[in-house]
DNA sequence: CCAAAAGTGTTCATTCTACACCCATGG
DNA sequence: CCATGGGTGTAGAATGAACACTTTTGG
């Protein structure tokens, strides 16, 4: 599996008798590190990912999930936080590391290892615009994607799977909504993610049973039935209830 | 945030004509990559992990998760199997990624990205060894760990959240004990796991509800009470549910 | 026969599910 | 007054918690 052309590091460290953190370990320090971003939206009862169609080589117009490469000064969270605000214009925006995908050959200009993460946004807040390495941004629906450059394809599907586990435990489907919404939304929001169908009263009873949204008091307007009333996410009580061990589950 | 010294990729893109993989682009390609292990295991009622001294700087001589440097030609899990079978002599665990550590001055020899993997093992099937690059290995109880070397507090820390937090949902926590096993004992384990206190009679209700234990029709031998009867999980049946949507819970 | 732990059954409370029904608005 | 979707109540089933009880072994 190893090539013996390569160093061991065992045998470097007992050749030298010098700590191991002054020795140069050029070999070692060859790696490149990028990161890949999921962007979910949700928008008119559909799942979406923000994809862009790559501006540069390598995969030039192909599509792909907005990515860059990592500076070496740059923290990686920040660079993520960086590629998504560069394309949305968002900074304050829900993220969360998905995985490492770390296979060799899994880019053509060396050894790139990358670190995925997915982030969820309010897809009416947002106004993608390409950036300096992408010929355009989209919202692709999630059931409808293009295949994708690199390995991303893969990295798609794990995050969207991460997801749909994280979504059942945490009230993190909330980023996908509008400040205030009704509970039909919410419900709807739910059943896209989750590919179910859920009972109107018993959906409502459970989510208000978690005492997590703030009803207020305010309603609909021009809609020609009974004018839904709106609530939003109570977030600093949940993050109260976390502190005790609360768990959200579904 | 960035420093301005270094490249600005899309502007290197301009400067030169050339697909960006031709280009050296030598100051993306400084990082290093290790991995860091933990490894979980479960004796006498107590939840422990696997921590190394290290034999090496920096940090010599302190408390440390075992981890190494990736090589440039090696794939990232198969450097965490590598690691851990080192240690232990176990090829075959169940591994799984925690996170990604990225932060810049996380290691004192240069940039070093590291991914944290968490495995658990069977603690009667194995025999710790020192490797190369560690003075020793020892089980500690995770009550009583010491304070570790790097960000190891951290990456510890969240390893055990995230272990406590899948085996809520997912049948992981079989790997700790022996093929062969009393009820019993899987509840020791939960409740040292959870940190919890079950009724007898529900936890083993619930748990054979699942139809995920296959009833091996032997007993304990030598012991003075009435002896337990031992079960094997059946992860062929796991597998087949997996496939259709079934998810665990408790 | 006793201690110790395995293993079971029953009751009561809580939660979940399905479904029927009422309400408010625009046209 | 109708269509449309918002919003509620309830009965029965399913699940869960608490706890008492029986069983089997060694000593």
């Amino acid at each position: 599996m190893l090539n013996d052309e390569n160093l061991d590091l065992s045998e470097k460290r007992a050749q030298f008798a010098v700590p191991y953190y002054e020795i140069s370990y050029e070999k070692f320090f060859q790696f490149g590190l990028s990161v890949d971003c999921v962007v979910f939206g949700y928008h008119e009862n559909k799942l979406k990912v923000l994809l862009i169609r790559r501006g540069a080589a390598p995969f030039k117009g192909e599509w792909a999930l907005p990515g860059d490469l990592v500076y070496p000064n740059e923290n990686i969270d920040v660079a993520a936080r960086r590629i998504v605000q560069d394309l949305t214009g968002i900074s304050k925006l829900y993220m969360e590391q998905t995985k490492v995908y770390g296979q060799v050959d899994r880019h053509p200009a060396g050894r790139v290892i990358t670190t995925g993460y997915y982030s969820l946004i309010d897809i009416d807040k947002h106004d993608p615009q390409a950036s300096a390495w992408a010929d355009g941004v989209y919202w692709m629906d999630l059931d409808d994607c293009p295949s994708l450059a690199f390995d991303h394809d893969e990295i798609l599907k794990d995050a969207v799977q991460i997801l749909r586990d994280k979504v059942r435990h945490r009230p993190i489907g909330f980023e996908l909504l509008p400040k205030k919404f009704a509970l039909a939304q919410l419900q709807e929001l739910y059943e896209a993610l989750l590919n179910a169908d859920y009972d109107k009263a018993n959906f409502r009873k459970r989510i208000l049973s978690k005492g997590l949204l703030i009803d207020l008091k305010e309603y609909q307007t021009g809609v020609s039935h009974r004018p839904a009333r709106l609530y939003s996410f109570d977030e600093d009580r949940y993050n109260v209830l976390k502190e005790k061990g609360f768990s959200f589950e579904l």
